[in-house]
DNA sequence: GCCGCGCGCTAACCTGCGTTAAGCGACCGC
DNA sequence: GCGGTCGCTTAACGCAGGTTAGCGCGCGGC
């Protein structure tokens, strides 16, 4: 699950053991951290979908990041802070809860895992950045295509793609959270991707016709995700 | 330099140990790192401000994160990879040059600064979602508010603010990119900031007239800097 | 098996911000 | 001291994307 990178056996094992104590189901749509939480433990997310997301007081909502399955919510919780922003379900979900001395213990007992924490936050930092851009430099149709190209390999990554087409259980309005735009203008731009012929989408499920296309749509260089 | 939090003596000597070598001088508009480097050395500013930024083929350029005095460019830099982005000064910078082994050698001698490194790594991904939500969800004036006081707070934390005033060395072609926007509507807006009786920026300094107001104005909430 | 609600989809209209353009002043290099 | 470039400012115009509204459908709850 963790990183394409060296780890010795005993090292996936104690991951392993860390990801099936306090295995959780969560509801779609319920939060698994609230925004103002004083958070303990750390998430990991075995199965389903999920985002960190910023509410403002008069209801917009900015989703900041999708968590995929495999995705490690908060490496660096057990540095404590009150939360600024929630985390919560978009599909039904199952985490793993894994309490900060646990890590912390881990970490002393396989330091390789010390490594992957930081490669995680390095992915995770990356991933973030490239949001900034897309959403402050990208046009609508570019955000999409760039978005779509990656969640396609994120989840070809751990294995989630099936052939040229991977779930896509996020309804029109979240995807317009995460992009910064509103759900009507995010249809639009569905039906001009459908249109040119790069995508379909139908029943949850996102197929890619011609990926290079959606890619030079999207401006999308896989620098940044740190792939093999 | 670093963070708030409990540090003895002797890291500090230790942090002052790396900041004194390789002191390099950058000139405006130069980069620090480029875009496609591959990068070897982490680097601090010490002086002058640098962002990280973007650029697509066609010129358009996303500003990512701004780097003020103070801050480190790339702490989990020791973990390799290309640049999927470039650091470039904004204004006339002096920077010091850290080599991976130093730290990896640092931090093995004084483990506080792993817990540094890590607390440094956390508030620059809470700064990231900040800005995520931003540009996705705020609206012009209430980005530019924000964005004043974001920097008004992390430049007083370093001892940078005279009273409720500030340097502003970034030319409005900069904030526009760091905002997702065109010079010119920067300008509308700054105006409007004035007009309310908010800000004045002249030479390359912005005073704070209404702290209260300008939080307002930008649905401010100083949460995600963890200060103290 | 029915009801209600949320989502997908579309259309018509509106506006915040982008675009283009132009004048002016400060700074820089020669 | 002079010309060129870049940033600031404003104005006029255009458009990408927001807003509002309305319909149909699928799904979950009871």
């Amino acid at each position: 699950m963790e990183r394409h990178v060296r780890l010795a056996p005993e090292d996936r094992a104690a991951l392993d053991g860390l990801a099936r104590q306090h295995v959780r189901p969560v509801a779609p749509r319920q939060d698994i951290v609230g925004q103002h939480d004083d958070p303990y433990h750390t998430h990991l997310i075995l199965d389903g979908w999920a985002c960190r997301y910023r509410q403002f007081p008069d209801g917009r909502r900015a989703i900041v990041s999708l968590l995929l399955p495999g995705d490690l919510c908060d490496p660096g919780v057990t540095r404590r802070a009150r939360m600024d922003h929630a985390i919560g379900a978009l599909t039904a979900v199952t985490v793993a809860r894994i309490a900060p001395d646990q890590i912390g213990a881990a970490v002393r007992a396989r330091p390789a895992l010390d490594e992957c924490l930081w490669l995680e936050m390095r992915d995770t930092t990356a991933l973030q950045r490239e949001w900034i851009a897309s959403v402050g430099r990208r046009t609508a149709i570019e955000r999409l295509a760039h978005l779509f190209c990656e969640l396609y390999l994120r989840l070809a990554r751990v294995g989630l793609a099936d052939g040229n087409t991977i779930p896509m259980p996020v309804t029109q309005p979240d995807l317009a959270d995460a992009l910064g735009q509103t759900s009507v203008h995010i249809n639009r731009t569905l039906k001009a991707l459908r249109g040119a012929g790069l995508i379909a989408l139908r029943g949850r499920r996102l197929t890619i016709h011609d990926l290079d296309g959606l890619m030079k749509r999207g401006l999308f260089d896989p620098a940044y995700l740190h792939l093999a």
